[in-house]
DNA sequence: TCTGGGGTCCTAGGACCC
DNA sequence: TCTGGGGTCCTAGGACCC
């Protein structure tokens, strides 16, 4: 069936979800549309925050990161609500499920972005058919609307959603990129920020067909190996698969908050961490993994902002163990000044069900010390075959010569004792 | 009386090993 | 009497994105 059509070269849909909470809480309480509403973190507190906003909301000059109080000077009649994470996350599921019927190939970006890679989808129509049959079918199905790109590459594709919002649907060849891409102002590029953009203008490159055509040596000793990549983007060029694993395999799992005010007592901070710790486990223990590094985040009154980590050397997962790592990584390295956010973030993360494995050789460890070495190596032979022993061997070895880091560990365990 | 909270990726230096 | 060069791991921080 396939052969009947002509080859064709890729074509990448990303489909971009318009001030997605604020459209989801209309699509739960359509009396809702039509008026200017926000989305804000804190709503109770004045360090609250616009996190979406309304297409309304926005004509009065209403921005995402915006602070509550300014947002409502702009517009006094503003809704703001809080929130609620269950309910985009449903339909996020449901956007993603609409996608998948056209392609299998979909790689979420984030709750409400992916790429589709639909070069195949030859039966669903034209890319373009493709892209108005899935805009409909959102709006319709699940009363949502969003903006898509067509487009040869992620990058292009990326790019052209963005031109028209909301409900637009921008087609983005190649060859169209000097004409529609070049005149842009460099920081507009995705993976351009405002450090960058100053970098490059520091050289004469203020447009992307000033990126396009500069020199890659002065590109690339000024920003490094990233600039080579952001000049071949300039030029409309990036082979990147869209793959639809990406995401599922997660790097980190963190939780911060920003105190309610600037707070000096270590004790109070240090159940902050507590709080902290609680969520961070919760987290872990939900998506089955354990963080092999902890990380503790300190934010100063003044905003200078320090992260310090420590890697383990057995996996963690639960509240007590976190909020002890944590707590002793923060008194190591707090200063003492007024404190305005803490945070927690895992990393290193490996799945519950290897690490059971490496539990149990935490386990064989102690029976080594009471058994011939060689005894306990064929009995963990017997339990998990000869490919195991390399690694088991490893451990072993760790924590008779060196144990300073099971030692670490331990010392969080005895301060917990005497009540830290 | 300002600037949230969740992430990813990259770089760079020091320690350590061979 | 002087001191290479490559590689990996760990830690810290910066830039960027949604």
């Amino acid at each position: 069936m396939k052969e009947m059509y002509p080859k064709r070269g890729r074509v990448i849909l990303h489909v971009d979800m318009n001030s997605f909470y604020a459209s989801v809480e209309m699509a739960y309480d359509p009396t809702l549309k039509g008026k200017p509403l926000a989305i804000a973190g804190n709503v109770e507190e004045r360090r609250g925050i616009i996190v979406t906003c309304s297409y309304e909301a926005r004509k009065f000059g209403v921005k995402t990161t915006m602070p509550l109080w300014e947002a409502k000077k702009l517009c006094p009649k503003l809704l703001v609500m809080k929130p609620n994470f269950d309910r985009y996350r449903a339909a996020s599921v449901g956007m993603f499920e609409i996608l998948r019927q056209y392609s299998k190939l979909v790689e979420p970006v984030s709750i409400d972005e992916g790429y589709v890679d639909i070069t195949d989808s030859y039966e669903f129509g034209t890319p373009l058919e493709i892209a108005e049959s899935i805009q409909k079918r959102i709006l319709e199905q699940l009363d949502l609307p969003c903006s898509i790109g067509v487009a040869p590459n992620k990058f292009l594709a990326k790019m052209a959603s963005d031109m028209k919002k909301p409900m637009g649907i921008t087609v983005l060849r190649k060859r169209d990129v000097p004409k529609v891409l070049w005149p842009l102002d460099v920081v507009e590029m995705h993976g351009v920020g405002k450090k960058t953009a100053e970098k490059l203008r520091g050289i004469g490159i203020k447009t992307i067909q000033d990126l396009a055509e500069s020199n890659e040596i002065q590109v690339k000793a000024l920003i490094g190996i990233n600039g080579l990549r952001l000049k071949e983007r300039a030029n409309g060029m990036d082979r990147r698969l869209v793959d639809p694993d990406a995401v599922s395999d997660f790097k980190s799992v963190g939780n911060s908050t920003t105190l309610p005010r600037d707070v000096y007592n270590q004790q109070e901070l240090i159940r902050v961490l507590e709080q902290l710790a609680i969520k961070v486990s919760a987290r872990l223990k939900g998506k089955r993994v354990l963080a092999t590094t902890v990380s503790v985040t300190i934010r100063y009154k003044d905003r200078k902002t320090v992260t310090r980590s420590k890697k383990l050397q057995n996996p963690i997962s639960t509240k007590e163990e976190i909020h002890l790592v944590a707590t002793q990584l923060f008194k190591d390295h707090w200063n003492g000044n007024a404190v305005r956010l803490l945070g927690i973030t895992g990393t290193d993360l490996v799945e519950q069900d290897q690490a059971v494995k490496q539990l149990d050789l935490f386990s064989f460890e102690k029976d080594a010390k009471k058994e011939p070495l060689l005894d306990a190596l064929s009995k963990l032979k017997e339990k998990y075959g000869s490919n195991i022993i390399e690694n088991a061997n490893k451990r072993v070895n760790q924590s008779f010569n060196i144990g300073t880091d099971t030692s670490f560990n331990k010392d969080f365990l005895q301060s917990k004792k005497d009540g830290l």
